[in-house]
DNA sequence: GTCTATGTTTGCGG
DNA sequence: TCCGCAAACATAGA
C-alpha cells in the first residue's frame, strides 16, 4: 500500500498532529515480530525518556529523530498505519504496538498482514543506507537516471520497484509512471534512448508529486492519521484501471503480470519492445 | 469451502 | 547480475 507519497502525507499528518516535542514514556508490543531491532527489552529501557526532534521520510520509510541520537524507524509495508490517539481509547483491531507519549496520547501502529517493521537504531543508515537516491530530491537529475540505467540488462518494471536502484516507487507509481513516459514495463533498462530516459525521470517525478499533492492513494488499506484518506486514486491513469480505455488513447487498459506483479498499461501509448528485448 | 489477489521486502536456489 | 519463487500474514471477493 504506502509508497512514497503515502509515507511522506503520513510524516506531513504526524507533524500537523503535534508529535514533534513530545517525549516517549512507554513503549508495549502486541505482536513480537513487528520490532524488528532492538530487543523489547531493550527498547523499554532506550525509547521512554527520548524526545522527538524531527520526523522525515527515506524511501517508504517513516523516521523520527530522537533527542538521545537515537531513530525509530517505521516500515508500513502492506497494512501498516499509524494514529495518535487518546491513551483512554479502546485498542482497535490488529494494534501491533503502543508507544505512549507525555501528554497522555498514544501513538498505535496498526498493521493486519503484520509485514510492517519498528526499528529503533542509533544510526539511521544501518537501515537506509542500501536506498537508491529519492526521485523528487531536486538535485537528482534525468543524468543521475542515465548513469544508474546504464549498462543494465533489466527489465523497467522490476528495476523501478528495486528500492537499491530508486527510493520509493512501488507498484502504483511504477506503473504509472510507465504510463506517462510512454514505455513497456518489459523494455530493458539499458534499451532507452535519451529522450525515452529524460521521459522517465520527468513521469517518475510527475506522479510522485501529484501523489503527495493528492495525499495519497487510498484503496482500501492505506490511511494516514487517524484514518484519512488520499484521493490520488481518482487521479490514476491506468493502474487497477484494467478494461478501463486509455486516458490519452482510449485502447483498453491491459493488465500482464511481470515479477510476480501485477502491471498495467496501455498496449498502443506503450508498446511491446523489439522481440531481442525480451529474453 | 476454495481459490485468487493485495499497495512490500527479503532470502534462497539456479 | 539477474530471475523466479516462497515466505512473512490477513482478508475480501469471485
Amino acid at each position: 500500500m504506502p509508497e512514497l507519497p503515502e509515507v511522506e502525507t503520513l510524516a506531513r499528518d504526524l507533524h500537523r498532529a503535534g508529535l514533534v516535542g513530545r517525549t516517549f514514556t512507554d513503549a508495549a508490543l502486541l505482536w513480537e515480530r513487528t520490532l524488528d531491532r532492538p530487543s523489547l527489552t531493550e527498547l523499554r529501557a532506550r525509547l521512554p525518556g527520548q524526545r522527538v526532534e524531527g520526523i522525515r521520510r527515506r524511501g517508504k520509510y517513516l523516521i523520527l529523530d530522537l533527542s538521545d541520537g537515537d531513530t525509530l524507524i517505521i516500515h508500513l509495508r502492506m497494512t501498516g498505519r499509524l494514529d495518535i490517539v487518546p491513551a483512554t481509547d479502546a485498542v482497535d483491531p490488529h494494534t501491533r504496538a503502543i508507544l505512549a507519549l507525555d501528554d497522555g496520547s498514544h501513538l498505535r501502529f496498526r498493521d493486519q498482514r503484520k509485514f510492517g517493521r519498528l526499528y529503533l537504531v542509533a544510526d539511521a543508515a544501518e537501515i537506509t543506507e542500501k536506498l537508491g537516491p529519492e526521485p523528487i530530491d531536486s538535485d537528482f537529475t534525468a543524468a543521475d537516471l542515465r548513469a544508474r540505467l546504464a549498462g543494465r540488462s533489466r527489465q523497467l518494471k522490476p528495476l523501478l520497484l528495486d528500492q537499491s536502484f530508486l527510493a520509493g516507487l512501488g507498484n502504483i507509481y511504477v506503473d504509472e509512471a510507465l504510463w506517462h513516459a510512454n514505455l513497456h514495463p518489459l523494455r530493458t533498462a539499458d534499451s532507452l534512448a535519451d529522450a525515452e530516459i529524460e521521459a522517465l525521470w520527468e513521469a517518475a517525478r510527475l506522479v510522485l508529486w501529484r501523489g503527495i499533492g493528492n495525499e495519497g492513494t487510498s484503496f482500501s488499506t492505506y490511511f494516514s492519521v487517524g484514518g484519512k484518506k488520499g484521493s490520488n486514486q481518482e487521479a490514476l491513469a491506468v493502474f487497477r484501471r484494467t478494461g478501463e480505455p486509455c486516458p490519452r488513447c482510449g485502447t483498453p487498459v491491459q493488465r500482464l503480470v511481470i515479477a510476480q506483479r501485477s502491471s498495467h498499461l496501455c498496449p498502443t501509448c506503450q508498446p511491446l519492445p523489439p522481440p531481442s528485448d525480451i529474453p
